[in-house]
DNA sequence: GATTCGTGGGT
DNA sequence: TACCCAAGAAT
């Protein structure tokens, strides 16, 4: 069961264990709802004024908000979201431009691929839904790039249907508000994505609400690290609260980074990014002596950053692995191969 | 189900 | 400083 998907048309139920006493039911259906009504008015009153919230953002400017979004924080979204929905405020103006300049315009917001897919995902839209982006859980599912989470956040929050929308922030309120734990699970489990169906308002404009301001205080108020409980609206019904807040079950293992693929990737693909023209595949395998002998990085032009080819070369790379990264970056479409080097696809 | 895939600000 | 981790998706 996919979240977006099981939306049960019975009302909805409160989480954990089942009675089979009516009355208790009834209970925590009345708690429920009062939960409800309570976190989709704070929500009124203390959202933050995204631009992608606005009643006069389109559903395209939403779905790119959304993808832009993912493992992505706000602040850093902002400024390339607003440029984007200014250069390409359609997905047929996107899709009429080739990738790398999807790629290009993505700048330093971390998974380049999600470019990639965004601009695959405005071409889908062309040929395949005439230009609208598409409306239903389904439909959006099949667009590259838009997973189980994107495609219930598109439907609920561009065109208003009810879909189970469950992100991070939603697990760990969850987790917390009714599991009383610290965190949620380390990956999605069936018990928690049943919890979040039953848990959806049965009326449809309510489940909206209900979608972004849980969300919202996942983001704001019940954070992963310090949560700011004293704001919180629904306080004195939170299970982890209640039982004194006690610490996570496991550690998070972090993700690795220094000497990995991944860091050699961003360094390659930073530099297809800046250059104007194809890069000899010697520039991006070789190291120049100069810069290898640890030349001044500070001669690099001022609004280059550091220097895309000093940071590059700067992590010493084992040659193995910088051809490693590069034929990946080829296979993944993200870079691609010309006479006089490589570069971005055009 | 476990891995891979970027980046930079906060603590 | 080193680590945490942020509106996930695809394989």
């Amino acid at each position: 069961m996919t979240p977006g998907s099981a939306t049960s048309p019975g009302p909805a139920r409160p989480a954990g264990r089942t009675s089979s006493l009516p009355q208790d039911r009834l209970a925590r259906d009345l708690q429920v709802r009062d939960l409800h009504l309570r976190l989709t008015d704070w929500f009124a009153e203390a959202a933050r004024d995204l631009p992608w919230r606005d009643p006069g953002c389109s559903p395209w400017g939403i779905l790119v908000s959304e993808v832009m979004l993912q493992q992505t924080p706000v602040v850093r979204v902002l400024p390339v979201w607003r440029e984007w929905l200014d250069r390409w405020p359609s997905p047929a103006s996107l899709a009429a431009e080739p990738s790398g300049a999807a790629v290009r315009h993505w700048g330093r917001l971390g998974y380049p691929r999600r470019a990639l897919r965004l601009h695959a995902a405005a071409a889908a839209i062309v040929a395949q839904h005439g230009g609208a982006v598409p409306s239903t859980y389904d439909e959006l599912l099949s667009l590259p790039g838009i997973g189980t989470y994107t495609a219930a956040a598109v439907a609920s929050f561009a065109f208003g249907r009810r879909e189970t929308v469950v992100d991070t922030n939603i697990r760990r309120v969850h987790a917390r508000l009714f599991g009383g734990a610290a965190l949620p699970a380390p990956a999605l489990t069936a018990a928690e994505t049943k919890r979040a169906v039953e848990l959806l308002p049965d009326d449809t404009a309510l489940s909206v609400r209900w979608n972004a301001g849980v969300m919202e205080l996942g983001a704001v108020v019940c954070t992963a690290r310090n949560p700011l409980c004293d704001a919180c609206p629904v306080r004195d019904a939170c299970a982890w609260v209640a039982a004194g807040r006690p610490a996570p079950e496991y550690v998070p293992k972090g993700q690795a980074w220094a000497g990995t693929d991944r860091q050699v990737r961003g360094a390659i693909v930073a530099v297809l990014r800046d250059a104007d023209a194809p890069v000899p595949r010697s520039m991006l395998l070789e190291a120049p002596v100069d810069l290898a002998m640890g030349a001044d990085v500070s001669l690099q032009p001022p609004d280059r950053g550091p220097g895309a080819f000093a940071a590059l070369h700067g992590l010493r790379a084992p040659a193995e692995q910088l051809e490693r990264a590069l034929t990946g970056l080829l296979a993944d479409g993200l870079a691609e191969e010309v006479d006089g080097g490589v570069r971005l696809p055009a």
